[in-house]
DNA sequence: TTTT
DNA sequence: TTTT
């Protein structure tokens, strides 16, 4: 557009599960955290591990797929941009930075049946994994149409 | 490490001329706000534009290269990662979320002799561009050693 | 969609002009090469400079933009990502690699009057420059709608 | 260094186990092919699948770490460079893109007492899984030197 | 040649 | 709050 880029590539493991708010029929909001962690020797020769913590935000089909096929602890790739939002805090400005995902995909091998149904309470959110053929999740960036919901 | 990526790419422009800090002879961090722009047609038919502003870190030699080298309105390629720092504000905890540059391309083509020397006051830093042949400017990522100071 | 990304992020120089080729009214290709520079110093202490040309593929509307605004010698962004295509040479399988763009963002500032005319000539595609406002070049991704041709 | 830049981020699954080629004590260079997929709705309304396949390169400690722990279907990110090798094909001169890795994260969870050891034949390169605790690979970005080897 |  |  002019001359500038917001982009963000992130690989990390949900650390709760997604929570959904649904505007009206069409359009609805999924927020969840991610954790990446760095590793490194620091000068005085021990291994300092330090954890980021990124909130990331969706948005209609790819929130639903994410609140469908997603759980604490799961592994995802999130390419998206870079968003701080004012809020006010009983009149005091705040600032949150969050990233707006263009796109999710779901790194961790999913364990036939153990999808969530449309029909399923959320009690069957937490991972039983009774069978074991590992099945690939579905993906849909924004926008996309072709996914049956 | 652990399977986690934590990335960054920034294309955007200087809001203002670097901050340099000085921990000691060996030390120092660098701190410039660049502004990215987002521009896209709305619901109802008109081109909304966004700013976002992010507050890049850099340290030691890339952070003095910065300072030599760029000032407010010149665009800048930043690779980086994401980290949120928490600071106290009169006992409350905040949240600052910051870009800590890995490598930064200068992309705005400078005019020879409007290099600021080290013995060049800060007034120099505005744009003279008296001369008119462009050359290249130098580029040093963190941790690389081969550029003269 | 399978838990994969192929996602390439170029900054570089044309080496020549964008080819653009007409399929129909509503479809074409246009394809041009840039090149990036890495710079090291060697084992042996010498700087050694590698270029490496990139062929950049882009279609449509993103490609008559690229063809109105770019020419040799301009820096681009291009966001894409690989596509290695098979041809036949006199009966041997040959394989060359191709960027194919997503989104193209013009690095170097135009300066006003300059922009080619649809009416225009080749010729007037070198750089004249007698005007000197600079002004933001325009951007349109793949897809996009919104700019007057 | 001259305001480009040449950066490849996939994710990927191995077609192949890694080849390495040791040069001397010291050096080493490990390749190895991955896939990646794309999927989309033609216009005359079929899906479409197209995979793509890229050469991955990489050297001394990060190509061990992957031969170590790498085979065959695992899956990676991997982040790094598109160069393209010229050779001599009896007197032609022909050209091959690779990537060359500067960092490979493993994002293949590991069942425990899978991963190879140094003085294991390559026979046990084939995944056994017998036990069942899932463990996390290492990692090591080229010019690490805090692992074990 | 991978993966779903 | 995740993951190894």
């Amino acid at each position: 557009m002019n001359g500038t880029t917001n982009k963000v590539l992130l690989i990390g493991n949900l650390g709760d599960d997604l929570k959904l708010h649904h505007f009206d029929e069409q359009n609805c909001i999924g927020r969840f955290p991610i954790a990446t962690t760095e590793s490194y020797i620091s000068r005085t020769g021990e291994r300092i591990t330090e954890t980021e913590w990124h909130n990331i935000v969706t948005r209609n089909k790819l929130a639903e797929l994410c609140d469908r096929y997603l759980k604490k602890g799961d592994k995802v790739f999130v390419e998206g941009r870079i968003k701080t939002r004012k809020w006010d805090d009983n009149g005091q400005t705040r600032y949150t930075t969050e990233i707006v995902a263009n796109s999710i995909e779901f790194l961790t091998p999913k364990v036939e049946n153990e999808h969530r149904q449309n029909t399923q309470s959320d009690q069957n959110k937490t991972n039983q994994s009774q069978n074991t053929t590992v099945v690939d999740p579905p993906f849909l960036a924004e926008g996309e149409d072709d996914l049956p919901f």
